[in-house]
DNA sequence: GCAACGCTTCGATCATGATCGAAATGTTCA
DNA sequence: TGAACATTTCGATCATGATCGAAGCGTTGC
């Protein structure tokens, strides 16, 4: 029986390196970097990291691009960032009896940025308080924007028409692997990170996927979307 | 930065293994299967797939059921074969452009489940007539069953209430690895699956995942459903 | 209780691939 | 053209874990 566990086995093994797997998740906010940072970040020296970044481009995981002397990497797909998505929700399930994850950085699990949009405590408790509000409905599966959420965003300046690429879903939910609770993405989700960033109300840390919330963002998103943060 | 790529990385490794990843696409399919089904899939001696199923058990991948003198395993969560629906589709991207895949059995191409949906020819046929027909439209993220649909489905017998765990999306579409287009999942897709079966359109083969399509389903899938299979 | 059967544990062997130092390549800028 | 810098290639070493034979465990049925 020829099936695609080959290849499913294959696919794995390129993941299955704690180097490539920290490269993998440190580019899962959707931005580029070099391989030197990416070498940072795996723990690894440049040469090393050199040879695991071209097995990932090599197998397509990541796309590589050339910017002067540097090199940027990045996801060669969204396809690739929903299927680790998926993996770190699962990799955050504990064998054992719930318990918070210690061992996650305490920055990580204050807030960061899942691939477009917010996650952490922070993408939960926005999520969270948009829900109590009546803005969303959110399944394990599927999510809703209500009609006083569109209101709500619009309010905010959110034009939900404009990102183009309509063929994304408006609104769903993402695992948060650190909460182990659902949080908003799709494109309702990006617009609010992207406001978010453009306020200043959250700053991405120079390394690392972690954000800081700024004085000003925790105003915001206590008095406008009534988060507890 | 302490992220959670360590456990990333474990997880994958847990997949990496061509016999374990093997066990995995077997279990896809949704039911429970014996340690010695898995070890002849897995193409290992007892002994290595008993080994290789501690492994996955202790990591919460599947969970184990005593049945008398023989142990039946099965996925843990639908979260894992979430997680291995996104795992195939992103292996079954060839680096290489485009083609079809020769490497994957012909059976399994043409028919098979897909956790509870029909998956391959069969599963996208099904799926581009519903769409033809108008009782469905399927993006790439999202999915919809319309009234049309409803009454189509209704009229076959199927209750789409039925299932109760009505937190389940109704339609969604996942990603057909063999035929690189999305097929019907959701409630929906598990209905047609289910109908199907009982109907006897489709057989289970006795190993393997895939499904044997019978005369009676050849017909049935091609008049009522005006697929092209 | 005993035999049959399915499955697991133990122990020894073997193969794959991650690692880094050293050196080469390639790009930019002066 | 040459210097500075980022990155890659090469080569040798080393560690992890997959494998199977043999033996042990546990359940069922006579």
């Amino acid at each position: 029986m020829q099936t695609i566990a080959p290849e499913l086995a294959e696919l794995a093994a390129l993941i299955a390196d704690p180097g490539r797997a920290g490269i993998l998740s440190r580019l899962m906010d959707g931005r580029a970097q070099t391989a030197s940072e990416l070498a940072r970040v795996a723990g690894v020296t440049p040469q090393t990291a050199s040879w695991h970044l071209a097995r990932l481009v090599e197998r397509a995981l990541l796309k590589v691009e050339r910017r002067g002397p540097r090199r940027l990497y990045r996801l060669a797909t969204p396809l690739v960032a929903q299927m680790l998505e998926g993996m770190m929700t699962v990799a955050a399930i504990d064998p054992q009896p719930s318990r918070p994850h210690p061992w996650i950085d305490a920055e990580m699990r204050r807030a960061r940025t899942c691939y477009d949009h917010l996650a952490g405590e922070l993408g939960v408790a926005v999520t969270d308080a948009m829900r109590e509000h009546g803005h969303l409905h959110l399944d394990p599966e599927a999510g809703e924007l209500t009609a006083s959420g569109r209101a709500f965003l619009r309010d905010l300046g959110i034009d939900l028409r404009s990102p183009a690429r309509s063929r994304r879903l408006l609104c769903r939910p993402c695992l948060d692997w650190s909460e182990r609770r659902p949080h908003l993405a799709g494109r309702a989700g990006a617009a609010v990170a992207d406001l978010a960033l453009q306020r200043d109300w959250i700053r991405r840390r120079p390394q690392g996927r972690s954000v800081e919330i700024t004085e000003a963002g925790l105003v915001a998103f206590r008095g406008l979307f009534g988060a507890r943060i």
